[in-house]
DNA sequence: CGAACGAGTCAACAGGGTGTCGAGTTACGC
DNA sequence: GCGTAACTCGACACCCTGTTGACTCGTTCG
């Protein structure tokens, strides 16, 4: 748990931002009690390794953190909330790998879309644990999916407007709408990706992922209809 | 529920079938009880449509079959079994509906692969409560996803082949391992129309799901790697 | 006919999970 | 040294699942 304790450093101190009406955490502020709420973050990502969440009970979160059950709903009011506060970091560690691809410098083309789904690929594959507990929280809590949708449609449209500046510099051919075109291959990634990584069907093998999603983005993108 | 039992013609008989080891119905055959195994699967059905398969309790099924609880279990081992009953019909028609396609004339392929992704999109479609519930269930039930894992590596090895063949008629050129290709396409095909159908998340349109999974499975099969 | 049998039925139980309430117990500012 | 707010948990109220054992039938056959 100390090793978390140490990684957390980085952990959003969302419950702590300005207002947060009826958000994540509970307490208000700042007391010993920082430690309890980590060690709760900590014992779920140390059980999502063994086993699936729905095996894993409010109970068990709170004997692995060391208080009784009750105690645990003070500081998160589900174990739902527990896993919402861990995808944030996350989705906040994919957010700013993409942030470092699409900025500054375009190389060519193929090399931006490349190594954007590399670092997509990438973050999920280091939190595979989590990733796949997401997949399951998110059939059962509309919260779940809400995050989620939120953070697929700030992809989509960071993808749409770069299809949209392809075609309107020439590198790109017209087609579907260009939304429609980055939500098709967007929803292809996160469920080629999650495939590979749950185990669970067909799936491609984690080295062969990026170069198959790329193909498939490039001649979907670049690509003109074929005869 | 009689509307459900005259359409249930054609629910494959799976429990009746030659030997039924471990299988999801109890009943070793006749009696006047498959009323209420009827009943029930009706019940479930018509559940679905108005809430999420997560508040629907054993006891909700039971009461709309009107029968007791304990006597649910006398005709399914659990909630589970009847979605994965209600499951068996619908993929039984989405066989059916790609037999339809893959069989005999092969005109030309983009038709070919059109209808294959209009005949998917159609029966997922029409059944979209259950379509929805079982992706739901998928999530808690290694039962749910051994089934769903069978169903697409059939379709997999379905598109695999054909992908196969194109390319040795020369009609489609090298690329990506074939069945690789074939399980991002089908995931993408997947993710794309459970999201049209559920609604959460950016999702195409229902009449724009099948033009553009087509172009980029048209661009992925038979484009050329764009420079 | 009537005993035996197997299908079908359910009240009652055992067990496990969630979320809440209210009565404690610190710890710290004043 | 005392109030107040953070923190803690035993006990409770519920809801859900799955099982057990006794009961009611209709049928079958000696």
């Amino acid at each position: 748990m100390s090793s978390y304790a140490s990684r957390a450093g980085s952990l959003a101190r969302m419950s702590d931002d300005a207002a947060p009406p009826g958000g994540r955490g509970r307490r208000p502020a700042r007391t010993s009690g920082d430690d309890r709420e980590l060690a709760i973050l900590a014992t779920a990502e140390r059980l999502l390794e063994e086993r699936p969440l729905g095996a894993i009970s409010v109970d068990d979160l709170a004997r692995g953190a060391g208080i009784s059950r009750p105690t645990f709903y003070f500081y998160f009011p589900s174990k739902d909330a527990v896993l919402l506060t861990l995808l944030d970091r996350v989705v906040a560690e994919a957010d700013a790998a993409m942030d470092a691809v699409f900025d500054g410098s375009v190389v060519e083309p193929r090399q931006g879309w490349q190594r954007a789904l590399a670092a997509y690929h990438d973050t999920f594959r280091t939190h595979r644990a989590l990733t796949v507990a997401w997949a399951e929280a998110r059939a059962g809590s509309a919260e779940v999916r809400r995050l989620w949708a939120e953070v697929v449609e700030r992809w989509v449209q960071r993808c749409t407007a770069v299809i949209e500046a392809e075609r309107d510099r020439g590198a790109a051919p017209g087609g579907p709408a260009a939304r429609d075109l980055a939500i098709a291959l967007t929803s292809m990634n996160e469920r080629v990706i999650y495939g590979s990584l749950s185990g669970d069907g067909p799936a491609v093998a984690a080295d062969d992922v990026v170069p198959v999603l790329l193909r498939i983005w490039l001649s979907a993108v670049y690509g003109d209809e074929p005869g």
